[in-house]
DNA sequence: TTTATATACTCAATGAGAGAGTATATGCTC
DNA sequence: GAGCATATACTCTCTCATTGAGTATATAAA
């Protein structure tokens, strides 16, 4: 399980915030909290330091607006290349584990049900297959491990009910409930 | 969710090894890596900073070894705080989330099935009711939230069902297997 | 003879995350 | 009209998690 593959960092909710217009810190976190606060939990200077790393970095843009009344505030635009990598985020299916198909998928629909509703049932039939490969190698491994120590084949048996439980609610999973 | 409830790092993994017998890093790292492989996945570079962290804060207490023909190691033993909060934390029921069940639980009922077998009946039946409890919550705040977000009603759902499951598989666990 | 594996640990660097602090304006209550 | 909470907007510090690569020596396998 690869870095890649596993971890899933709130920097994708950034872009999938900016992917539809220019916003500050502030608006970002109101609107994780908000439709996302649910399946994320982010503290605001959480949020701020990683706009500051990803503005280091040049993945994202920050302008400075100064504002009477109101304190100052720096207002975030994607760039070319965190565009890009938003784009192929957003249309692929995840990394098979809970975590990643409670958190990450569902974060995936939400954007896509303002930005591409189209393209949801894709991405869930996408997501349906490679979870059924997932369930095959997990069940092959279950044989495998058959004699090793119970705790661990217990683990596995776990991993596989809650995995099985997903492919069931995504093969049921009515599209038109997220659509606007 | 506060961070003690919600958070469990591997450092009673550390003490629950170390209750047993004295014991170096590398032993440490062994241990774990088979018996429970498919529960943590720890690398070995992450196991000795822990294990410095711990000794700094004199949790533990290091001896170093001198061998020859094999390298220098450091073996390891509880202070009596930690071997307090081990034994506090060893028979709580855990914090009621998929990955605390998983990963905290069945580490629980490892070191007990050799440390204190006669235990675990009590520790899954305090479990099960901390669970029942933390449905009835959940079930609640499902009433609650169900005209916000879609996507927050559906994380809900999805939490709702992993931890019903946990209940069953719990409630129905045979205690056998895992004595010795 | 080379190469992989086991033993045993170190170091550097990044990232996640909590917690508290700063500053100003508005609205609300007593 | 005095005080107090709330909304706006962001900063700073610190601890802990986690990865990746490196060091050094001995033995077993190819």
């Amino acid at each position: 399980m690869s870095k890649a593959e596993s971890q899933f960092s709130p920097v994708y909710l950034i872009y999938g915030c900016l992917a539809e217009k220019a916003a500050h810190g502030y608006e970002i976190h109101q609107r994780i909290s908000s439709d996302l606060g649910f399946v994320w939990s982010i503290s605001q200077s959480q949020l701020y330091t990683l706009l500051k790393r990803l503005e280091k970095q040049n993945l994202i843009v920050g302008e400075l607006q100064l504002q009477d009344g109101r304190p100052d505030r720096k207002k975030f635009q994607l760039s070319m290349k965190a565009k890009q990598s938003y784009q192929a985020w957003l249309y692929s299916p995840v990394w098979v584990s809970m975590r990643a198909l409670r958190m990450e998928l569902l974060t995936k629909i939400y954007f896509l049900s303002s930005q591409d509703p189209d393209a949801i049932e894709e991405l869930i039939s996408k997501q349906i297959e490679k979870i059924e490969i997932s369930l095959k190698s997990i069940a092959a491994q279950k044989e495998i491990i058959a004699d090793e120590q119970i705790i661990n084949q217990i683990s596995m048996e776990i991993k596989y009910s809650q995995i099985q439980m997903m492919f069931e609610f995504l093969k049921q999973f009515n599209i038109d409930q997220v659509r606007r």
